[in-house]
DNA sequence: GATGTGAACGTAAGCGCTTTCGTAAGCGCT
DNA sequence: AGCGCTTACGAAAGCGCTTACGTTCACATC
């Protein structure tokens, strides 16, 4: 008795005889090539569908030399913010029907290299980089080389928040976005400050801490006098930093975290402690996350558009390529909340 | 004068070249396979670690018939909920040497059937299904099928949050959970309840409901009398239904959100109305996102392991499929918090 | 010394597509 | 009828890997 082997999985072949064309036309029928006549390609189309043939992206990407994908590096999708970038970047990739491999690096830089070479091993389309770099020049050398690499390979490459790649970049106006929440505290009457701030061997980080610095400088503060703690970019390092600035420096009447996670931690302690905000000490965050404007209360930040720099990074890295790496800035907007006030 | 055409990438046969071998015995290196001497294979692989070989995944893939990727198919990836469930698959994945495609589907049953076929397509190894599923047997059929023929062809399947699929599935306790929230508050003295919900014609909000009338019926409260509001299942659903919930109902007691970003909501728009949670209102939510417990008041609410979920599903998907689709709950865990109280 | 054995390595046949090139047929023109 | 041109299609050559199978050679066995 003969066992009819049944193959796994409908190739393209299949698909031809039962349509009773070649392979090469069925192929340029799925492809909506030309050099097929209208008939026989609505014809073979409508075999495939019923047949529920689906093309294997590796034969395809390999014979044709491209695939229809892209990879998105993040520090950490967890935390909203790069949750948020690639919302943006998964919305239009979808549009644009590319599928997107996310990796996270936990803010590792040996990772993030390992993962860059896995995005180019997978021949991905595109690599969009989220997130900080890291300020130490070697490290940044070695992430520029790899993307070097692929880049005179073919590949796009587009960063999000950090320029030293040579690289299509969407930046958001960290520096700016400093200066201006530094401002409103200061203008609120604020002299004696402190930052809850990640590491400063960060970008981003070390962009807004200049931010800071020179409104306090334009104010005439000695940014020496701010007490500048770092901690964990994170909710609980925001804890830490606020409870370290309560035990260390009492007198202090605002913080300003670096980012809303970090700003969201020290609400927490300071409700906890029964101190008022903004009475006593005012609190000020960065980025605007989603929850920021339904917080209790509500915090004053600095509203990055994530979602859109997603969108425009990934829009970035699929065009031509420049000759020059291209810049694209993301606005930034002060957003008063309830969260700071005049010093009491 | 000849120019030299240089190749965009090298090939596993440049290495074997460079390293004086043929290109299987470069192959077999590569990839540890066993019948090359230890020094050969060391050799090898010094000399494509210095050229900065890359294999390409796609010859790879369609050579060896299987790939080191996985799919992970979410409602919404900026929600925080899905995007803690992202990281246990990015964690687990990463350790394994494994690449995730991320999907969003936005809740639409339609782009999520495309984006399963686009992973099929992959011929990613398994596919992660986060989410909610659709109660309309029509819509689960059109799912079922197609996974069905994925996994006849030998790929692995798992699903969270919903058991109607026939594959493996880790599972939230909703129904408990949703029984436990209604008996706190039930406990606290309060009567007059409203829930705040999404579609309820996605399962996991039909579970949850159901635990609520289970503690409702058990406490003598007629579920009828509950207002059950249906709205996004999001922050803004939630301050819908909060608007809604005070004008139709001022003599609601409790309101019990269905998932912490409603909850979230909902609190925004009482602390605006200037309502005292839980002095006038109390407020529970569902989930128990990072932020939850960093709010003001902090949020009494469900604590489902959405990152330790992700990591199972992906655990469960990478195993020998099993005769019979296995079930692994998640535990759940009431957190009280201070959004609760009696009834004033 | 003939023979069997296994390890180490090479040869070559695919994996399932895309795409170049060749060919046949159909068309209008002289 | 003969010519060139276009259009529609098929044959076949890869894309860069993996792996079944063949070959060689060192070594142990009788």
């Amino acid at each position: 008795m003969q066992v009819s082997r049944q193959r796994a999985t409908l190739r393209l072949q299949d698909v031809a005889t039962a349509a009773g064309v070649s392979i090469a036309t069925a192929s340029r029928s799925l492809s909506g090539a030309p050099g097929v006549s209208d008939t026989v390609a609505e014809r073979v189309r409508e075999v495939a569908r019923q047949m529920g043939y689906v093309a294997n992206v590796h034969a395809r990407s390999l014979a044709a030399g491209t695939s229809r994908s892209v990879g998105l590096v993040v520090h950490e999708i967890g935390d909203p913010y790069f949750a948020e970038i690639a919302s943006g970047v998964l919305r239009l990739g979808g549009e644009e029907g590319l599928t997107v491999q996310i990796c996270h690096t936990g803010r590792d830089p040996d990772k993030e290299l390992e993962q860059i070479r896995s995005l180019v091993a997978h021949r991905v389309g595109a690599i969009v980089i989220a997130g900080s770099g890291f300020v130490d020049p070697a490290l940044q050398a070695a992430a520029r080389q790899d993307l070097q690499a692929y880049r005179e390979a073919g590949g796009r490459v587009a960063v999000i928040g950090r320029h030293h790649l040579g690289v299509d970049a969407v930046l958001p106006e960290n520096t700016k976005g400093g200066r201006a929440i530094a401002e409103h505290v200061l203008a609120l009457g604020h002299r004696r400050l402190a930052v809850a701030t990640g590491s400063r061997g960060l970008t981003t980080i070390a962009d807004r801490l200049a931010g800071v610095e020179e409104a306090c400088t334009a104010a005439g503060v000695d940014f020496a006098t701010v007490q500048v703690i770092e901690a964990e970019f994170t909710r609980a390092g925001g804890k830490i930093a606020a409870e370290q600035i309560l035990a260390e420096h009492p007198d202090v009447t605002a913080i300003l975290a670096m980012n809303d996670d970090m700003a969201i931690g020290i609400l927490s302690v300071l409700r906890l402690q029964g101190i008022d905000v903004p009475g006593r000490i005012s609190v000020t965050g960065f980025d605007d996350v989603a929850v920021a404007g339904d917080l209790a209360p509500s915090l004053t930040t600095i509203r990055l558009p994530m979602l859109t720099m997603g969108e425009h990074a990934l829009e970035l890295a699929l065009k031509e390529p420049a000759a020059r790496p291209r810049r694209r800035t993301a606005g930034h907007e002060l957003v008063v909340r309830d969260s700071t006030g005049p010093p009491g």
